[in-house]
DNA sequence: CGGAATCCCGCAGGATACTG
DNA sequence: CAGTATCCTGCGGGATTCCG
């Protein structure tokens, strides 16, 4: 899913087009919200998204350094997914987006009305 | 484009399903940088879109107040697209999305370097 | 448990033609 | 000039099954 197909994108664009996808904001709000998860967690917390989708949109954010992948070779294996340093400083901008989405459309208060990003 | 398929979508994901899709945000950083634009100026800023994913998006953004829409109904008809105080509000935060993204992944400078969105 | 592989399908976006 | 209308296509996402 891109946000620009101009060749010349900018660099906010690659940024976006990161977090365009469907179930990607929501995957980093509830990683922010719950801290570091394990992809099953993970995918009860998202609920309804599919492993296949969860999956891609978790090695995408890897990728961009934004959240980070812990693997432990236990059995059965765990995994545990967080935001990294990058993962922090962009939900601050995005609570900022927030605040103004909040301003324009009115602050409904919704069931978890726990700082959402 | 949803960027959550969640019910209980907060609103900066109204925000980025706004701004998520294919040449939104394009759109929006001609707009900031070229000022008012009348719809075939845009449509030839905007190389490669079609005029049905450019209408589209014109009356998305305008609909959420982010563009305003002056139509003069002149022969032949002259129609300009701006950017309203919303619109400038959000181009600041995308401003710092922007400062985010090139410390990340580097500002290469590109032929339009003035000022990005 | 944490995925990878496969198949399937809807719909967003492209191309083209036409209009007030 | 600034769009609508129509048709068509690709691919992103869902569901399911299998693996280390």
């Amino acid at each position: 899913m891109s946000v620009s197909k101009n060749p010349d994108a900018c660099p906010v664009s690659i940024l976006m087009s990161l977090l365009s996808g469907p179930w990607t904001m929501y995957i980093l709000w509830v990683l922010c919200n719950s801290g570091p998860t394990r992809f099953g967690a993970l995918k009860h917390l998202v609920e309804g998204i599919s492993t296949k989708v969860l999956t891609e949109r978790l090695r995408m954010l890897e990728a961009a350094e934004i959240i980070y992948r812990q693997y432990e070779p236990t059995v059965p294996p765990q995994v545990t997914y967080g935001l990294t340093k990058r993962g922090q400083e962009l939900i601050e901008i995005l609570h900022q987006l927030n605040a103004l989405a909040e301003r324009w459309y009115g602050s409904q208060q919704r069931e978890h009305s726990n700082s959402n990003i």
